[in-house]
DNA sequence: ATATTTTTTTAGACTAGTCTAAACTTTTAT
DNA sequence: ATAAAAGTTTAGACTAGTCTAAAAAAATAT
């Protein structure tokens, strides 16, 4: 059983890991967990106690399989409140990172099977991030970046990699979320801007933004 | 701004003190939380620096104003989440108390309001017990025991009064929850059980269960 | 009214999590 | 190859919350 804190270390070891696939540092730990090297080393010790990572000084952390199993398992809770939150709540997609991320730690596993059910086993929630199954398997949807397909491309927006409220109420406005059809109409060639078709609107978004929207390869 | 553990604490005042009614004792408190005195000394101090209880040493605790919008506000969650729990992902009665135990301390206005507009801004929770509005304000439900009512009566459950599983599971099964119309049929003199109606079925209860259902006067 | 019992508070210690400052490794630059 | 810089760990201290044991106050019994 994990407290709270361990709770948030340990995803983000699974994240900054890219779901450990790789070694993380100390202070890229202590960045993302605005907290400062020392505290990240101790915590690191106690983590590594209870087998959730392994830890060989100055070489970073890896989390293992027990570890990476529980840090699915509260990315499981975060994505299925998420969608609780959107789809039955109204909330706008920017609104529900911080709540989700409270609610994620509530500890009842009959209470995730219950949401599950009632939001009809949802494999992506609302910023297209897939959803782990009860056992932690994750449904990849192969997807490729925005800014790298041709023109006459069709497809539809399968996340938007980035958590900024302002990209996300920007990108709500002119209909561009998970799920939704879109078709590249042209690229401008002198700054790499994109002429896209949404809910039968044309729209030009910036490189940057183009860079930031997965959609179906 | 409280913690997780002082609004336990401010929560247990509360419901000791009868709603603020009454001064709280050191040890009453210790043995509602499971915890020892000296803690509840300890916290019992943090608790009046913040000025949501008043404090005079070897006389015990009242809460004050503050404190009694702050109690309230965890006990509106409270029941609100069970509401929630039971309503809409069919959790029984019995299962939602430490579930809400735990969602009570979720930290978001903005969650409350449109989790109250999406039940229907509910008067009361599953057991019958009324649900604070935004303002703290409390609709009380006139009522009284169903054993001491008449043949003829007609009205609706307004609460049980016991939280044991195996009474709530029987009343659920008969259709006894919170809310349900009631007549009452007859009342059979030696052993005074009662020939109740609910959904339309006569049913018969004995004398210690109408004494635990309390219907509207 | 005084002694005994009960209740409450204080004192001091412990764990979880955090920090700063100093020490120690590893990497990078010359 | 060695010095400087960057990154990491240790040492020691601090807050929140808890505990046990002892002291102090209040309530009760004789």
């Amino acid at each position: 059983m994990l407290s709270l804190t361990e709770e948030n270390y340990l995803k983000a070891i699974y994240h900054l890991s890219d779901g450990g696939t790789k070694a993380v540092l100390t202070n890229e730990l202590a960045e993302s967990l605005a907290t400062k090297a020392a505290s990240v080393t101790d915590m690191i010790k106690k983590l590594s106690v209870k087998n959730v990572i392994s830890y060989e000084k100055y070489y970073g952390v890896k989390i293992t399989r027990q570890g990476k199993a529980q840090a699915l398992s509260i990315i499981r809770k975060h994505r299925l409140w998420e969608t609780f939150l959107v789809q039955q709540l109204n909330f706008s997609w920017d609104e529900v990172h911080e709540v989700a991320e409270q609610l994620e730690h509530i500890q009842s596993p009959l209470l995730i099977e219950k949401l599950d059910e009632f939001l009809g086993f949802p494999s992506v929630d609302p910023h297209g991030e897939p959803i782990p199954d009860k056992n932690g398997k994750i449904k990849i949807q192969s997807s490729a970046m925005l800014s790298e397909m041709l023109p006459g491309y069709k497809g539809s927006i399968v996340a938007v990699k980035d958590s900024d409220s302002g990209l996300l109420k920007y990108l709500d406005k002119i209909g561009g979320t998970p799920g939704k059809k879109i078709k590249l109409i042209s690229k401008e060639e002198y700054d790499d801007s994109l002429e896209i078709e949404l809910d039968n609107m044309k729209v030009s978004i910036s490189k940057i933004v183009s860079q930031k929207i997965l959609v179906t390869a």
